[in-house]
RNA sequence: GGGCGAGUACCCAAGUGGCCAAAGGGGGCAGACUGUAAAUCUGCUGACGUACGUCUUCGGGGGUUCGAAUCCCUCCUCGCCCA
């Protein structure tokens, strides 16, 4: 589905992203759309920084990866920054205390965990392939002297005291900041100035949390790389003219920007992206597609009407009009529906989606009685499974409070005898009491007994 | 270093000798309703037992008492005030 045409699918990223909620701040909106705009520069290439902290991304994350999808459906070139480097400091950035390194060992493991993701859903968006990047690259050669005399000289710690994300942290006499953390925002701003030099990327795009890193970056492009390269020509183009040599403040600002999106929230002012069972991940090995098609498909009406316009593709007319479809018959739950078939197939793909879909539809009606065999086991796929000797359903059968305690969905006889008695606990999907036998007439294919307790957790239990 | 106050279950919080496995609220689990929602209502919520019950728990340890979350001693932690 890669294509390189010559007419993006979006001809104004600013106004796009503005339309979706996505633009938070900008270093020099003016200045942006014209360097995006110019004809002699369709291609600008873009890029957003992820820390691998972890073996894989959440769905926080996410709100970036859309970032450069949008980007690389402007045309544009979009790449991924990973910090193989700045992994091994820490950005102090929203964290109120320090944090405990990773060991290199660890940082370069969730590097590869995490560069799948990207591929996934940048891949399939249309425009000029994606890049990926490590600032391990350059940041794990840099040596410490060099360092402090390129990039610390352009560095005044009385600014650096006073963004917020060190700010927080000196205010607070509990925590305090390490050296090392402190010295976060110098080895970001390092990256962009880096990429700027040798990779020509003009733009870096990020979370509102990440706009003092950024700053840090546009200044130090414009003290280190500007006064070499772009005065010298601008000095060249004034002799030529003959005209008197003179810098306005517009022409600093025009060598690279910044772009935050917004922190995305739940309406009810908790925290995006968490659910009883922990983070939202976009690995299928931590949140599988059927729990990130859930997740999306749970949303509040509310949330929904933001969601789909930050994490889909639909143009705004088609979003419009789903919102005042789904106004008149909220109970449908189309707006919902569509979020979570869209956003599970940019991460997950179609397929995975569909099947996502279907699974959720059998269990939640329950109608898993009459599935064929294949598609039953599809269907349970992800839910947790054990095996049991078949020769407990004969005669008499099993109690089910028995069977309960074996599946794991009750912790006691006590607790089991509560859940049936509550009428909670039901068989291949028929609800059963503390009477209920199970016994081989249970069986579906002659080996499978799905047992639900609750309305989402299920347990399949498999009998030889 | 001195003075005062506080530490109770997942969290907040009441309880100041027996009627305390410990009020109330939140959270959680389950049921009804519903849109796999919200709101609402109902039940459960230390553990184990069908149950009269048994065991463990009110910061730690020790003591007084027939009996302690509650009284005494001591230690620890936190907060406020003074040095």
């Amino acid at each position: 589905m890669t294509t390189t045409s010559s007419t993006p699918a979006v001809t104004d990223l600013i106004a796009e992203l503005q339309w979706r909620g996505l633009l938070h701040q900008c270093t020099d909106e003016a200045g942006l759309r014209e360097h995006l705009a110019d004809p002699a520069n369709a291609s600008r290439k873009i890029y957003s920084g992820f820390d691998p902290t972890a073996p894989s991304l959440t769905i926080g994350n996410l709100v970036p990866i859309m970032l450069l999808a949008h980007v690389k459906r402007a045309g544009h070139v979009a790449v991924a920054l990973q910090g193989g480097g700045t992994g091994l400091i820490g950005d102090p950035s929203g964290k109120s205390a320090e944090r405990q390194l990773n060991t290199a060992d660890t940082v370069a493991a969730n590097v590869e965990a995490q560069r799948p993701i990207f591929d996934a859903v940048l891949g399939n968006v249309e425009g000029h392939p994606h890049a990926i990047a490590n600032n391990l690259d350059w940041l794990g050669g840099l040596g410490y002297i060099e360092a402090l005399r390129d990039i610390g000289k352009h560095f005044s710690v009385n600014m650096m005291m006073q963004k917020e994300s060190v700010k927080a942290r000196l205010e607070n006499r509990e925590q305090g900041i390490s050296y090392t953390e402190f010295s976060y925002m110098i080895l970001q701003a390092y990256d962009f100035a880096h990429l700027y030099e040798h990779e020509g990327i003009t733009v870096q795009i990020g979370g509102s949390d990440q706009y003092g890193n950024i700053v840090a970056g546009t200044d130090l492009i414009r003290r280190k790389t500007a006064e070499d390269k772009f005065f010298a020509a601008k000095q060249e183009q004034s002799k030529e003219a003959g005209e008197v040599v003179s810098f306005s403040g517009s022409d600093y600002e025009r060598l690279a920007f910044g772009i935050t999106a917004p922190l995305v929230t739940k309406a009810d002012g908790t925290k995006f992206g968490k659910t009883e069972s922990g983070a939202v991940w976009l690995t299928a090995d931590k949140t599988s597609p059927y729990a990130y098609y859930q997740f999306w498909l749970n949303a509040t009406d509310d949330d929904a009407t933001n969601w789909i316009k930050i994490f889909t593709f639909l143009t705004q007319d088609e979003i419009e009009s789903l919102i005042a479809r789904h106004a008149e018959n909220p109970g449908m739950r189309e707006l919902q529906r569509t979020l979570a078939q869209h956003a599970t197939t940019i991460l997950h793909g179609e397929e995975a989606m569909h099947r996502a879909e279907s699974a959720g539809k059998a269990l939640f009606s329950g109608e898993i009685a009459d599935l064929d065999e294949p598609t039953l086991l599809e269907v349970l796929a992800d839910v947790p499974s054990s095996d049991h000797p078949k020769a407990d359903l004969a005669g008499d059968g099993l109690d089910p409070i028995e069977l309960l305690k074996r599946a794991s969905l009750a912790s006691s006889n006590r607790e089991a005898r509560e859940f049936l008695g509550n009428g909670s606990v039901s068989i291949n999907g028929a609800k059963i009491d503390g009477d209920t036998r199970i016994t081989e007439s249970h069986l579906l294919h002659g080996s499978l007994i799905a047992v639900r307790r609750g309305k989402k957790k299920w347990h399949l239990t498999r009998w030889k």
